[in-house]
DNA sequence: GAAATTTATTAACTTAAGTTAACGAATCGA
DNA sequence: TCGATTCGTTAACTTAAGTTAATAAATTTC
């Protein structure tokens, strides 16, 4: 039997993981933890599951607790893969922010046990806990701190190394994900991924 | 005589300057503008100061209200460009969230007003204001939304294409900037740069 | 203001990614 | 379980970016 399907122990347990998360930033009262489970906010997804399409409008944050979601755009008819969301990852689409239309797909790419946050329930939580602003701004502040360094690796690196790059950092995707969606994260073609590896093979890395 | 050097009246029209890009956010009290002008946090510098240099710790976040700051690393003797911040631009290294020295330098384009901040004055203000925990929290979510979108622009676009949205979004950046530091900012060398242009030029773009 | 440096462009050549197509393997769906 | 679709790889060819080098123009420096 698999753990998915224990709702119960299942529950216990991603509480547990997001509490030791949030641990990290700050230490949470019992109050505090009570307050978060009441709120209800963890789903589970199957696999190949679209939480959001281009056009739809979401108020919806995302912070994947196990499993894994992911970002991507269709442009003349093809997935371009931006992000992959694992384990503690946290994400809001633009959308939030910009009030418009989302301009991306989010899919699951395995099972996922994710919690889902919108708006109105954080601003119930800043009043109840004026504490959370605190955490959320922190998170955001890391979030946007490791983007910014991520994003210059990006532009600052060959398509090749770009590759050695994800496999020293997140070496995971490569068991997770497509091999498709990959090269499409790492803005290349899946035949020029092939070649990469192929390459690098013979230069015996 | 140039703005620059008439002290009291350019720090009267950057206060505005930088009160009416806040109000955007939210609505400051007197008592609040107050105090912030009295952190005494606004810096001038000429063109070429370098801010920050690779293996600096800084804890020093920055807003610019008039000029141009850019952030480069050097690879293999190579300067990198990866970002430039122009008229309420803001951003933090990454060193005050990693606690590590930076990786990258910050230098002016351009003589430069910038609001200079950091970790321990913006502690005294939330003590004395929380609501400054509000906008920065909504500052940083939305700086890491701009973030996001911009970043997933660059993966799903060619070089050319990367060089048409910049033209679009940023048209005034091709006025301030030298075309070698542009091209690195675009992901390629001035070579292609300038190949890229004649190209246009004949498609009649 | 002359010399030195930096910048932008062009050209020739190299390298690597994109494109199109084919094919076997793996996966999915009925 | 069988047929259909998707996936990953390979190959041949095209396209565009990187590299090296030369040169003229612009800018900086003294």
């Amino acid at each position: 039997m698999s753990n998915l399907s224990k709702p119960k122990l299942i529950k216990k347990t991603m509480e547990n993981e997001l509490f030791t998360f949030i641990s990290k930033y700050m230490p949470l009262l019992e109050e505090e933890k009570k307050a978060i489970i009441d709120l209800d906010i963890f789903r589970s997804y199957k696999k190949g599951t679209v939480l959001l399409k281009e056009g739809e409008f979401s108020r919806d944050g995302y912070f994947v607790l196990k499993g894994c979601l992911r970002c991507y755009y269709i442009i003349d008819g093809e997935e371009k893969t931006t992000a992959f969301y694992t384990e503690s990852g946290a994400f809001a689409p633009l959308c939030i922010v910009s009030n418009k239309p989302s301009e991306h797909y989010v899919d699951c790419v395995e099972d996922s046990l994710i919690l889902v946050s919108n708006p109105d329930m954080e601003k119930e939580m800043f009043e109840k806990f004026p504490r959370f602003q605190v955490l959320c701004r922190l998170l955001s502040e890391e979030l946007l701190a490791k983007n910014l360094a991520s994003y210059d690796d990006f532009k600052t690196s060959s398509p090749e190394q770009r590759y050695l790059n994800l496999l020293e950092a997140r070496p995971d995707l490569f068991q997770r994900v497509p091999q498709h969606q990959l090269a499409s994260y790492l803005g290349i073609t899946p035949q020029s991924l092939s070649r990469i590896r192929k390459r690098l093979v013979v230069k015996g890395k």
